[in-house]
DNA sequence: ACGGGCATGTAAGCGGTTACATGATTCG
DNA sequence: CGAATCATGTAACCGCTTACATGCCCGT
């Protein structure tokens, strides 16, 4: 139900259509919960049928843009401070590491070779928006400060994750 | 389709039943890819009528004892290295940061508080047990090597986590 | 002998993905 | 005006969870 609560959030920012929420979610979230454009229409359409949030106004092609009601608001604010925080991770990469003892070494060294590269390539995007944050090219406002701190958590998860592999291709001495 | 190649996996180290299974899934991976009895029994029985795995022996109550076939052990090798990782990202506590302004400084901080005393907890059982290993507990078999590779990846993971609520919480100066 | 945990399993439902479909707009 | 892209939506499927059901084994 995650997605849920954080369309009720980026709404309680500012109105927006579906489309505009799918690239909202992919530019600030995408590293850390990905969404689909399927899955944000349908919760929208779910969210308006609860009164969560309403039609703002109409644009071109059936664009509808949505505004978050009170109830949404207060829904939110509950979701945050009230239900219990799910720590469930579901990280591939490191399942599979369980099973490394399958592969060559040689295999084995190229493939963490390639896990460390993805992982610092991503890192350092993260560490570019987080820098443009601090420069204030995206202004001071709590939502930025906000998701300056969702940016953080992907750096240092990233890297964490980059130097794991490093240290796991270390032991593979390759 | 990730369980279903990590009990290809656990059965090509050992043969084991459903049970065994979810005990090992639970104690060795459950930080970062559980997997409920459920699941893993449905699974079996898929990788069964695939031949992937065979039934090596019945036990006491309707027990079924699984071991890895010759495809089941080259389906896994192909996973680990042809399969693309799949590097998705599913954490909630992060998305939930994107929306720390519609919390009070004071519900921030506690939140940020909890979540730092989560993930340090998290992580030192983690560290002990890469310390067992470590001192030679589980023997020194290429397995336990494997799985001394992932109880780092959770260490690491998990630490930095905890370090970034640390410091996402100093931000609040709370 | 019986109560509580062990071990196995099934069924329904849900969140999320993939694939498909379609009209609107913009640009060359 | 036609092609490519924008924007919106639906339908089917799948992995996974929740809830339920059941028999077996062990300790007291």
């Amino acid at each position: 139900m995650s997605v849920r609560h954080a369309l009720l959030g980026f709404l309680a920012e500012e109105p927006a259509s579906g489309w505009d929420l799918t690239r909202r979610f992919e530019s600030t979230l995408g590293a850390v919960w990905p969404a689909g454009h399927p899955q944000i229409y349908g919760e929208l359409r779910k969210l308006h049928s609860e009164q969560l949030i309403e039609i703002r106004d109409h644009g071109p092609r059936g664009r509808t843009v949505y505004g978050v009601t009170e109830a949404g608001e207060k829904e939110v604010k509950r979701w945050l401070t009230s239900v219990e925080v799910d720590h469930t991770m579901r990280l591939e990469p490191i399942l599979r590491s369980a099973f490394f003892w399958l592969m060559s070494p040689q295999e084995l060294s190229e493939h963490l070779g390639r896990e460390a590269d993805h992982y610092r390539k991503v890192a350092d995007t993260y560490r570019d928006l987080a820098e443009a944050k601090d420069r204030g090219d995206f202004g001071d406002s709590a939502q930025t400060r906000s998701l300056r701190i969702a940016a953080e958590a992907a750096v240092r998860v990233n890297d964490a994750l980059a130097q794991w592999a490093i240290w796991a291709q270390e032991g593979t001495h390759g």
